[in-house]
DNA sequence: CTGAAAGCGCTAACAG
DNA sequence: CTGTTAGCGCTTTCAG
């Protein structure tokens, strides 16, 4: 069996308190004493029980995630500022993946909350009324990341999307482009799909480019789906110069599609990503991109859900991290217009 | 404050015992009791505290994953297919990057100690002798994933590296190509470095192909390392009509350099991966790869954990999952040879 | 400065 | 079938 404070103390001959204190308060403890339950300590190896610790001092030290998949590499990224800053903390990281799944989720939320954790980080995912009854159910402190709620109190830490995307449109207006197409997320998303979408719109109206719903095409997250997006937007626009993609996922699907089709990128089309995940300078070629602060957001969201735990409130509620243009070689000035 | 046991009996007119009984032996309690306290649980959104019941059992229901980064997509499916085996069983999963740092591993290794985690799932690391101390010295139960160990006795579960890169090269003879470079990650790297690099010179060996140190260019885990050295591999073996890549990662390298250099795929040079990240039916071509079956690699390691904490040991000690290729457009039959 | 004792929330004998 | 009681391993008064 694992060793106790008993047999600690009886090693070192004094009374478990004793030993309690060296590990808490070793001050208070004279030092002929203290060497002893020190060593007595190293002999047995011995380590505090959790479960007794969590038991009085009701806390885990453990962070749930819930997340849609780990395996979608902006999220992988999140994580592992999540899991920097946790470690840097003294929490630790429970992965709890979604799959955007009603049910998982709250069965997830159960199962956290029974396992006593600190925290949750609630990921990418819209806050429905029903999440948010659990929440409150369970008084579970809750930090968003990547996503907010404009309707709950909810502390979150985002980028601004609406102007990140404003921003990547402009770039290619300034570049000369007029005609250009957007292959979005559902506006039903209120993260990725209608803040994006938004943007974009503004951008060519700011521009005072045509935007009788501008040129866009929906698309569901996958890379194939993009793909075919992409034929759909140059069949409905063939003149169509660059192409604005909710995501580098999406981005690689149309440059997938042009290089197929064999328009060159970005001689003849130029194409501008969202996101920045890592693979996004693997493409041929490397692809302009909007960057998204991805691990800072995972770093900030857990300094955040322990400011909220200790404190048991945060300013502010609601946070914007700072996006940057990530300018490669899959943009460039729009022909006919320079 | 959260209700506890008592709480419950107090409501239900019933001893704690009685609450207890309902939750972990429904059977030995009268029926109108034990609706009674159902009730009661139910008004009371009572939820067992986790630290009490594992003070007595002795578990946490929660493993540890030492992995090195989670934003490797490999990695980040072996994960998913780990965290689905384990809410399937009920177990958590608490994540632990360790880069590959020896003292950031133990310093994991002694966490997950303390937080009185079930078992350990070691994935995709050399267990050095200092690792399988703590090990020991934590009597942890231990399966290691997408790596194993001969020296020790640990459980693990991995493809058969050295076979499924002699099947790549075979392939790509098979096509007809007699100058095959490989780039490989270091031959100190005991899983994915040596094997790969003996099965590659086997293959050449086999086919009676010059192999004399083979056309073999080492590189460092990265993209960006994998193109550099795909440029010496042309520079020192200008005639190389084929190239086999040691991941998945290092082949989207020799196809960024190759398409710079403006050499086409698979028309003139073709390329094989290995490990088939979802990635790799992104590039351009998709590439044709050595496929690890990623998920199954999680899932049947969090079983045979399970098996391990249930029984104590484990049959068959090391298991080896099947490879497979997957054929897709960046290798072609080789040139004049035909 | 130190030990005895109470108790965190729950389970598991043990009587009844 | 059910209640009482003794811990699980640890922290924390409270005396001394």
């Amino acid at each position: 069996m694992k060793p106790t404070i008993r047999d600690v103390a009886k090693l070192a001959g004094v009374s478990i308190s004793t030993v309690s204190r060296v590990m808490n308060a070793p001050d208070s403890v004279v030092e002929s004493k203290r060497v002893k339950v020190l060593q007595a300590i190293e002999r047995l190896q011995y380590q505090p029980n959790a479960f007794a610790r969590g038991l009085i001092y009701k806390k885990s030290h453990t962070l749930g995630v819930l997340i849609p998949d780990i395996r979608n590499p902006y999220y992988a990224g999140v994580i592992r500022g999540m899991e920097d800053a946790a470690k840097s903390l003294g929490y630790s990281i429970i992965i709890c993946n979604t799959d955007r799944d009603k049910e998982r989720l709250i069965s997830y939320l159960e199962n956290c909350n029974e396992k006593q954790v600190d925290g949750i980080l609630f990921t990418s995912e819209t806050v429905y009324p029903d999440y948010y009854a659990e929440i409150r159910r369970f008084r579970l402190p809750v930090v968003l990341v990547s996503t907010h709620s404009l309707e709950y109190e909810l502390p979150s830490v985002k980028i601004n999307d609406e102007a990140a995307a404003y921003d990547a449109v402009s770039y290619l207006i300034g570049l000369g482009h007029r005609r250009i197409g957007m292959i979005s997320l559902p506006l039903s998303d209120p993260i990725a799909g209608l803040p994006r979408y938004q943007g974009y719109m503004r951008a060519l109206r700011e521009h005072g480019l045509p935007h009788e719903g501008g040129q866009v095409i929906y698309a569901e997250h996958w890379y194939d789906e993009a793909r075919s997006a992409a034929g759909r937007l140059f069949g409905q626009h063939p003149q169509t110069t660059a192409v604005f993609a909710a995501s580098d996922e999406f981005a690689m699907g149309v440059l997938s599609f042009l290089h197929e089709r064999g328009i060159r990128v970005p001689d003849e089309v130029s194409v501008v990503g969202f996101d920045n995940i890592r693979m996004s300078e693997m493409t041929i070629p490397q692809l302009t991109t909007m960057a998204q602060p991805v691990y800072e957001l995972g770093y900030k969201g857990v300094e955040k859900l322990h400011r909220l735990i200790e404190h048991g409130s945060v300013t502010p509620l609601r946070e914007y991290l700072p996006h940057s243009l990530i300018v490669r070689s899959s943009a460039a000035p729009g022909k006919g217009t320079q």
